[in-house]
DNA sequence: ATAAAAACTTTACGCGCGTAAATAAGTTGA
DNA sequence: TCAACTTATTTACGCGCGTAAAGTTTTTAT
């Protein structure tokens, strides 16, 4: 390996023996150049590992191979992991995926939307805060950068959605505990996304549709601690003797965790044993779900789907030029998982 | 508002009145300009909103203001929350801060520095996968870019190291445990980086010290999904009754976590209680600790101080041009934190 | 007021690459 | 073999900005 410094696209080219205006288009599209002369600049290229300059290469070109990936909390292995399938997917394709997290931050989120546009990004993927979203903001984003939104939806905005079915999650969920046992009642806290409300309209539905008295009990709490909300809103609501039915079914999977810790510290057994005081579900299947004590059961989100189907939007977006037809809401279903809380 | 598209710096200068190079250098730096015409092009850029195109920027500075931040796991809360902390950080100072996760596999490590160098980055922030990691491609790495260690140190590599100090994190949690009950067994798998080597080691050290044998169990398992590895060894170490004692440390919180739930499972109750069957520790008193059935005694980490001093380390190390003397390592001290468990 | 210093303007070049136009060379098929 | 394509080369310009040099204006200090 020849390790004397290539500087430049000119040099490299020079060794290789290619004009550079071919090796240019050899770097943009491999498949562009003849199969001799690609062969002749790949072999250069293992001799001198030599990489075109990426702030010229993104300079010069209208738009550059970044795309751009947004989430609200990254502190949530939910979107830890989210994120990390799409990068992954996102780099197969020979993108350069950036990640960024708001940090529950609306303000946090315009800022990133903001340096966002200056990469020129070819498109991004934005999970975004939900509620607590600088509408317009977003929106007029979204009108100069080719987005698509998952996970949490605002209706008109950006090209496309992709998330899951919230209201199937919960009816799913309803069904099996009125099944079971006691119906549930809801456990929930001030809504920070559409997907909240969702659930607890998806589940007062659910509750009508077979027969009983939905029960929604909202405890007082912001941010996105949600176990510190679990937890706090747990032990209000078990002291005060709140609970309408033996059986709690929480918005989600994190603010269950949370509340599985009250009642830890309540003394009070959850799960199915006859010897239990309550039965405890979520929604999520988040990665520390199943080893709760006792283990969640909890409706999954396909995070494999999810973020599949996502990529493959925007691809089809920034292949097809914007145009591409009409805004799409995908939703995926979710999956009852079965664990010993409920 | 002005909404007349300011295409570059030459339009931007001429509708604020100001010579581009003198434009330029206030976007260097505000203060190195009279403070007349830094108000008067602070007052153009209120009209017009031009910021400069940021790959030009790159491509002409000799270093840019990017600093890259690498992470092993970023699916753990513990480096998404380090992660936040030294993001923001590098914002407040200026800097374009990216953030990048190993997701656990040495090949993806080395692939994210080789892409970092193509930023030219002015400073990296490196938390080593450990044991797995590449070490001749992380030092060549560190060679080549301005580079602070954090969290997993490597001996010799990098310009400064920051972290916890594991074996008094250790001392402590053995000495507390001796104190208060049974002399804790030492619970661990594989070491996936060398802190896990001092805790087993300082672990030793900390029962002999206190005229204790040591016990330690080490359950198979790799990767980093550790709740997994610590609840499957969890449920073979109870099964077979491998415990010598009625008080387990386990080498970390995940550990642990996943161990709580192994006991959970087998009805064998936790905590200091009398009628409790085993006492549990872990340490780093990870974000999800708190919530854990019982709640998790451990030692905190100090996650303020270990971002703070790296990224103070890098920009001393950004500012001072490399040669700022020898390689130093900081070691913070950890904290009890007395809950439930133990 | 006046010289010295500081800050600014003008002019010009270079960074590394995308890309267009004209031309030359190579490939294909009958 | 020769025309009709394809693909590569040569030449040249532009992207938006950093930055150096030389000249001009403004500020500071005596």
């Amino acid at each position: 390996m020849d390790d004397s410094k290539i500087r430049n696209m000119e040099q490299f080219a020079r060794v290789s023996g290619i004009s550079r205006p071919t090796v240019s288009k050899y770097f943009n599209d491999p498949s562009s150049v003849r199969p001799k002369t690609r062969a002749r600049i790949e072999e250069a290229l293992e001799q001198y590992d030599y990489r075109p300059n990426i702030f010229a290469v993104n300079q010069n070109r209208r738009l550059t191979k970044n795309i751009g990936i947004v989430v609200p909390y990254l502190a949530d292995p939910f979107f830890a992991e989210i994120a990390r399938n799409i990068e992954q997917r996102c780099m197969q394709a020979g993108f350069w995926p950036t990640l960024f997290s708001a940090h529950g931050d609306s303000a946090l989120e315009v800022e990133i939307l903001d340096s966002l546009r200056s990469l020129k990004p070819a498109g991004v993927l934005l999970a975004p805060l939900g509620r607590a979203s600088d509408r317009a903001a977003v929106e007029k984003f979204c009108d100069d950068v080719p987005t698509v939104l998952f996970d949490s939806n605002i209706e008109g905005v950006g090209e496309a959605f992709v998330g899951s079915d919230n209201t199937q999650f919960v009816k799913l969920s309803v069904e099996y505990l009125c099944r079971t046992g006691q119906p549930p009642c809801f456990f929930e806290m001030p809504p920070v996304n559409p997907n909240a409300n969702k659930r607890r309209n998806g589940y007062i539905q659910a509750m009508e549709a077979n027969g009983f008295a939905p029960q929604v009990i909202r405890v007082a709490g912001e941010g996105w601690g949600f176990e510190e909300v679990g937890y706090r809103g747990g032990l209000d609501v078990i002291d005060r003797k709140l609970l309408t039915s033996d059986t709690v079914l929480c918005s989600n999977d994190r603010l269950a965790i949370g509340f599985l810790a009250a009642c830890y510290e309540r003394g009070m057994r959850v799960g199915r044993d006859a010897d239990c005081a309550l039965r405890v579900a979520g929604h999520d299947d988040h990665p520390f779900s199943r080893f709760g004590c006792p283990p969640l059961t909890t409706i999954a989100q396909d995070y494999e789907k999810i973020s599949e189907r996502s990529v493959e939007a925007l691809f089809h977006l920034i292949e097809g030029g914007r145009s591409a037809g009409p805004r799409i809401e995908t939703l995926f279903e979710g999956k009852l998982v079965m664990r010993a809380s409920a």
